[in-house]
DNA sequence: AATGAATGAGTTTTCATTCAT
DNA sequence: GATGAATGAAAACTCATTCAT
């Protein structure tokens, strides 16, 4: 009886769908770059080519709107890092190398990533619950091979595997997040990709990797 | 000098002063913890114990306001870095390790320092030409430091003087910008004083201070 | 009649009835309850568990739908008050004790049309010439008894059938439209049925019925 | 020190106290006229001549600035009722008279009032409380007298006080919250200053008084 | 006929800024 | 200089109504 519905319904679903997926998507350019006080409704749903009210109807307010994309946003790092699962034990010497390079590939790629992470951070973290245990599997693969490379000498037996990931975390997001004013203070601009290589390379034997 | 109201005007000028350094307080607080778009003219006024219009009387606009206790703010860290030039020869071995226990004391006891910082290069980082040469003078001097300790092996010769500071800066800013958000991703409140000491006790190793 | 689909048309046909009525029912719940500026029309196609664009279609505008379901309201009481006129010259002498039950129970059984009367009567009264007339025929059959009540000294002469109906209308109207309120001017709480059981009662004798 | 600033305050505070009061009255007509949610907070600050902003400074919110108007408006009803304190024994034969008067007075004089009233009714008598005890003093008087009106049999033994109050109240809020739709109903226009008499009259003349 | 999406004109509320005393 | 009141522009949010399928 009801199924001529069928036909119909996925079609104007997906309509909708798209809609939100364009506000989703602006909301999260305009967060981003402006952060939850500094975004604008107006912007976007103009840049979502959408009416304000369909942001209201899809996501309820500006608040649950910013969280939403928050959410969706910290949780991609954990889909992003499923292919460090498939390092192995060959790689375990090059273990901090490795990581270092995808965690820098990863913000660079998500600009998006860092930003919300930051203002997340300075605006009092009520959403960071998000991130507990997001990176369980890779983490607990990681540091297996971390510790194997303990074992034989590759890395420091006194430095835990949590310091390991903290430095190395601290290194890329400091890169990113810190850029503007580190340039300054520096005398460099750390944008140029040349910089950014040595920067990283000198990093890397730094930290005995 | 400017008006024949001799007798009066230091008593105004005083009493003025106390009011505009009221406001600084305030607006220093206030945008480190809101940030620009999320700070209010309102709550300074009131946290400042002062009419809206003396603010505006004192620093122009709120975006006036903004750039005035950003640039003081991130000054700051010159006047507190110039105890860094007390160090001698006698602390080149124990540099890094120095170092970056100043930088985590300053941070943890100036949070609107690294917190403006933060927004600032969010924000776009247009005011963060304050900061070029600021700390040129003590560079200088540690700089000397880290050659001779490269020069008798206690650095690597392929570290720049810069990685290494950027490095040491990176941890420190890390720990405290990202706290909540990075402790949740490790299972472990960074804030204890406990895993704070052990963290970076295990990073100065890792990067062989 | 009106289009050459005879076949599915009376299918059709009854099928939106249902719909109109559905959302009939749900205009007069909500407008009941929050009046005309308060009702809204997306609570009415929820409740009617229709689309927005079948209210528009079957009614009109917010402002004709309203007015259907006032005026059906309103003229219910006229189909109701038809038992009135199976009352005989045997019911005169308690002719304003049976009213007055009348119109309680009715009010009682018909919140609706005591609550649409009452924002009719705070908004203007626009709609209000629906009732002109439409109790004609039972008040002309009441009139008489009253009369006849009269002129055997049942009721004071010196009172016009008019007042006698106002009178008891007051009591009744009043007993629900201003319960809430009245219940705390008086500290007695009308709607318990001990309570309002005494009050008709010594309404009655206050009057004498 | 603070003294000179004791000469002007007060007049700041009288110009602001101007305006709220302005604003009050504003509200007052607006919300007797439309109800809570047909009145306008743009239409209120152009009828008080003051701007949007001030609303929200005085009251808070249009829900408070409702709830501050209905209270205020409702606890009129307290001072008026005053002048019935001075009611003798002397008065007490033509108590239901005198008092049916001063109600039908006082609507007529206040038309807030009684529209305030039917609307909190409507809306859920959320702040009905107010009245609670409000014409208690009152009361206590009118009921001493009407007990003795009772012992000398001027009024019927078996009708409490209570019951007294409701019916003249009935009778009165009726004539004004009805007014449009009883006159309908009757085929009468009760606004008629001869109609309104004869039917006030004949009431009283209905209930004995 | 029926439906979910879309719209634009409000409506409430907020905010930086200026006025008047 | 200092203060509370005042302002207008803009922001978030809502609502009746229409479109497209």
């Amino acid at each position: 009886m009801k199924s001529p519905r069928h036909r119909t319904e996925p079609l104007k679903q997906e309509r909708s769908l798209r809609t939100r997926e364009r506000i989703f998507l602006a909301a999260l350019e305009d967060f981003s770059a402006h952060g939850y006080h500094g975004a604008r409704i107006e912007r976007i749903a103009a840049r979502a080519r959408a009416n304000k009210q369909r942001i209201y109807a899809h996501f309820g307010s500006k608040a649950d709107l910013f969280r939403d994309v928050l959410r969706q946003c910290l949780s991609e790092i954990g889909e992003q890092e499923g292919r460090l699962l498939r390092l192995g034990d060959g790689d375990r010497r090059r273990l901090g190398r490795t990581l270092l390079q995808h965690y820098m590939r990863f913000l660079a790629a998500h600009p998006h990533f860092w930003r919300m992470l930051a203002w997340e951070n300075l605006e009092g973290g009520k959403h960071a619950g998000v991130l507990r245990g997001l990176r369980q599997r890779t983490f607990d693969h990681l540091r297996r091979l971390y510790r194997r490379g303990q074992q034989e000498g590759a890395y420091r037996a006194d430095v835990s595997f949590e310091t390991f990931i903290f430095a190395l975390s601290a290194i890329a997001m400091f890169y990113f997040a810190n850029q503007i004013t580190m340039s300054q203070t520096l005398g460099l601009n750390l944008a140029r990709p040349a910089v950014r290589a040595r920067l990283i390379r000198e990093c890397e034997r730094l930290m005995g990797l």
